[in-house]
DNA sequence: GTCAATAGTGACACTGAGTATCAGTTTAGC
DNA sequence: GCTAAACTGATACTCAGTGTCACTATTGAC
């Protein structure tokens, strides 16, 4: 019995989890990840341990959470390309929209990353949720863009995609913006290039 | 008052270590990883539960500690390598010593791979180990290999190389060590091989 | 061989994340 | 208004990991 596809409870859920994740952000960043509890979130939240509990599966998602969406982009995006070049200039132009996506609000997008980048135990949990990311633009790619050879070449130019974003996104976040992200991941994606011929000293 | 570089006691400790290890392996295998409780294995190895979480950091490093050598392994191949072409190379270059390492003995490796992959707490884990190990490689390839311009161009370049690592041992340990773990590694280098031009459709 | 400093041990108590259950309440949709 | 479903708070629980403390064993120096 699924009423609707949107439904009001669905939506009221999503209102309550964010609503729940900005007061604790703000707990967050005041007394530290790891000094907060989540009976001490409960209190600042005016809801029960329990019904925290359920609006999130760990303590780090509560931070992590906003960037969920990142990975259906990325998919979208390698969907919608007309393009079909190399799988390597593809998985470059599928990280514009997550650009987009994070520039939406920079300020917003930055303090998040300095708490993460604070928090050992929230960067790991952000590595692994990249991770997780991966099996699905795998199959994207290997699906919508020339699958080369090997499944293990795919899969080692995603994991390389993947690893440019994020080397990208922590000098980004180090230069406090000043720096431009999108040339930061040009510039992670070229060390990288295999379509272009580096000379060797 | 160090009174040697290697202590009696450093010895046993090892050596301590080692055991409880080993049996504690063999009760995870047997029952799962998650299932084994730290009492369980106090239980098994005869000493107190106090005693046995000495010896480790946490959880996953009782099994994941056999892997520690691995980063100064490649510390120790990047600076003792004399060749000074580009650092692409000299990261592959790098790993056969690790290859090295791991075929010493096939069999017991393999036992722990499996262990670990079909345990996401201890691949997650896992992960986390080779991540530490970048920013050491990030340094020693600045120092002995001609650094290239930026320091993120290097920084992508040891995570992409990580990561063909990782892939070619999740492929190498798939195929039950049937493959080659040499040549998977050179398969997972030259789909990124900046150094090659590929020809793009 | 004795002895003092140091390290290892087991027992215990504790915090905090995460799971599970359950009775009572609210709400959606007919 | 009624019913089935979802939400809530309370409670109890497991287990990883930390910290402390008294006790014992070992080491290295004398």
């Amino acid at each position: 019995m699924p009423p609707s596809p949107v439904s009001v409870r669905a939506i009221s859920r999503h209102a309550v989890r964010a609503e729940l994740a900005r007061v604790a952000f703000n707990e967050f960043c005041a007394t530290g990840f790891n000094q907060v509890t989540f009976a001490d979130l409960a209190g600042a939240t005016g809801v029960s341990r329990s019904t925290f509990l359920r609006y999130f599966t760990n303590k780090e998602d509560v931070v992590l959470f906003l960037f969920d969406p990142i990975g259906d982009t990325i998919i979208e995006a390698l969907a919608s390309d007309a393009r079909s070049d190399d799988d390597w200039h593809a998985l470059r132009r599928a990280l514009n929209p997550v650009v987009d996506f994070l520039m939406r609000d920079t300020s917003e997008v930055m303090a998040f990353l300095d708490l993460i980048y604070e928090t050992p135990a929230l960067s790991a949990r952000f590595r692994e949720k990249q991770f997780d990311w991966r099996p699905n633009i795998v199959r994207q790619l290997q699906r919508t863009h020339a699958a080369p050879d090997a499944s293990i070449v795919t899969q080692v130019r995603v994991a390389a995609a993947m690893e440019c974003f994020a080397a990208a996104l922590a000098v980004w976040r180090e230069s406090e913006g000043r720096e431009d992200l999108s040339t930061l991941i040009d510039t992670s994606f070229s060390a990288l290039d295999p379509t272009i011929a580096i000379q060797t000293s």
